[in-house]
DNA sequence: AATGAAAATGAAAATCAATATCATTTTACC
DNA sequence: GGTAAAATGATATTGATTTTCATTTTCATT
């Protein structure tokens, strides 16, 4: 049932270092979350987790959405005008998001120079850089080809 | 009373080809707008506004903001966790923002390799580019002085 | 100036994602 | 099993923004 990974035991030691309990719920949640494609929103997690959870309840997926953010095992994607997605985030390198404003694809991309630059701007104003937030919109390959306005996800 | 400047003129012309009517209390908003320092939320140019429109209504000044937005005087500018601001965007060139997550200061920032780059990782992928949203988050030189809690030089 | 249709306005209600409250159920520990 | 703290689910609340709707303004036409 359970993915035997490692996320599991980074969230077991994050509740035991703040003498929270473990629960069956939240760690169904995760495991959904764990299995499901990315950037989910927290309704479409939601959703899914009620198919083995029937009774669960949207107040405790946003708890522990917030909590695998707070442990590092996700983080949350604020695009323009919708509802915040969740990524997973433990073991994944960071990257930036390309975005198509036709379909809403979602591409993931690095550049290390992009990369540098940015801690260089930041730098040269004085500031300690901490993070960024990068999100590249266009219109993705295929809608180009389709060309007509909008397309459905 | 009015700043006879062209801003006026933009936002004229735009209501005349879509054939909607003039008022005082949006000129009068707009006035305000453009008065104002930059990257005031709607809330706060409600509040500026009311000064010299004390009946005006929040829906007026949203229902403005679109407007001037629509007719690239202004900018909404989304940080995280925060209300939207709105920036002048008429004769303004593009930027990006540096933003200290201590105190919260705004600098403007701009670097043309950094632009090429991102065109050019998005057109890596395939998608024909549109825009993007950059912001650095990091300490300011002054909060770096100030040396909160977790400040490692 | 007076008229009238369309546009703009302000007050209030609605929306919508996200959060808080609170009574009930689980969990961890004795 | 008994207990206290934590977690849960239903529900209410929040806060920014949008919508609704009755009233007021604008503006082209008399
Ligand atoms: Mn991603
Ligand atoms: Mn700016
Ligand atoms: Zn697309
Ligand atoms: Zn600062």
């Amino acid at each position: 049932m359970k993915t035997g990974n490692t996320e599991t035991e980074v969230l077991q030691k994050f509740l035991a270092d703040r003498r929270l309990n473990r629960s069956r719920v939240r760690e169904e949640i995760l495991d959904v979350f764990l299995r499901a494609e990315r950037h989910l929103t927290a309704d479409q997690l939601y959703q899914l987790a009620r198919r083995r959870l029937p009774s669960v309840g949207y107040a405790t997926v946003y708890r522990s959405l917030k909590i695998f953010c707070d442990c590092g095992l996700c983080r949350p994607i604020k695009l323009e005008n919708e509802p915040v997605r969740y990524e997973h985030l433990y073991r994944h390198d960071h990257h930036d998001h390309l975005v198509c404003t036709r379909c809403g694809r979602l591409v993931e991309v690095f550049d290390p120079t992009l990369e540098q630059l940015q801690e260089k701007l930041g730098r040269k104003h004085g500031f300690q850089m901490e993070r960024h937030r990068l999100e590249l919109y266009g219109i993705c390959p295929e809608c180009r080809k389709k060309g007509g306005p909008d397309d459905r996800n």
